[in-house]
DNA sequence: CTACCGATTGACT
DNA sequence: GTCAATCGGTAGA
């Protein structure tokens, strides 16, 4: 079986549909101690200069260089010193991305309890900064081209066979400015979503 | 060089 | 629900 990568055109749109479109999908890590993957179940949109939350809202600097560049890329960077994941979307230059916050881990799963230190599956990779740690998603694979289908990639689900899910939208985790605004997409009832129970609900 | 920040987490009541 | 540790990146002196 292999995993294809979704293809540029996937990313080179409205962050909004490519988080809604994200779920489901799955991440895939494959590094020198072997091959991890999971199910993204909850990601959130960030929208360049029409969102005060979003780190490129300001202007381009060295911190934020690949959110400027071409949609499909991954956008990695530290916050409470810890790693998160975003990938790239739009057209070069308009500076939005999506955050990957939660995986339900598939392959890989004595992999990532290394890394992460503890076996509990359900605290694998529930929220942005666990999910790199599983994963050993760093500073090194900020600007890595998620379509090259190497080293860390996304690809559609074979078993997913076009399925409804439920996808619920809410308020994003954490932020501190546009805090009101409906950016957050995740698997309803998903046992791998992160926050807390009234944050799992729509 | 120091000071400050944060799209988090984990431990606690 | 609350709260503080976390430390690399960045800005500024």
């Amino acid at each position: 079986m292999d995993w294809p990568p979704l293809p540029r055109e996937f990313y080179a749109r409205d962050p909004i549909a490519v988080a809604r479109e994200l779920l489901g999908k799955i991440l895939m890590r494959e590094s020198a101690d072997g091959l991890a993957s999971g199910r993204i179940v909850e990601a959130e949109a960030y929208l360049s200069s029409r969102d005060p939350a979003c780190h490129a809202n300001r202007g381009r600097n060295r911190k934020n260089a690949t959110m400027f560049g071409p949609a499909g890329h991954a956008y990695v960077y530290m916050i409470h010193a810890r790693w998160c994941l975003n990938a790239v979307t739009e057209d070069v230059g308009c500076a939005s991305a999506v955050l990957i916050r939660a995986l339900e881990p598939l392959a890989g799963i004595p992999l990532m309890q290394g890394r992460r230190g503890l076996e509990e599956l359900r605290d694998l990779a529930r929220g942005p900064a666990r999910l790199c740690q599983a994963l050993a998603v760093t500073k090194a694979l900020d600007g890595h081209d998620f379509t090259l289908g190497r080293d860390l990639w996304i690809a559609t689900d074979p078993s997913a066979n076009g399925s409804p899910r439920r996808i619920h939208r809410s308020r994003r985790i954490g932020v501190t400015s546009a805090h009101s605004r409906l950016l957050r997409f995740f698997l309803a009832d998903n046992a791998f979503v992160s926050g807390k129970r009234s944050a799992r609900r729509r």
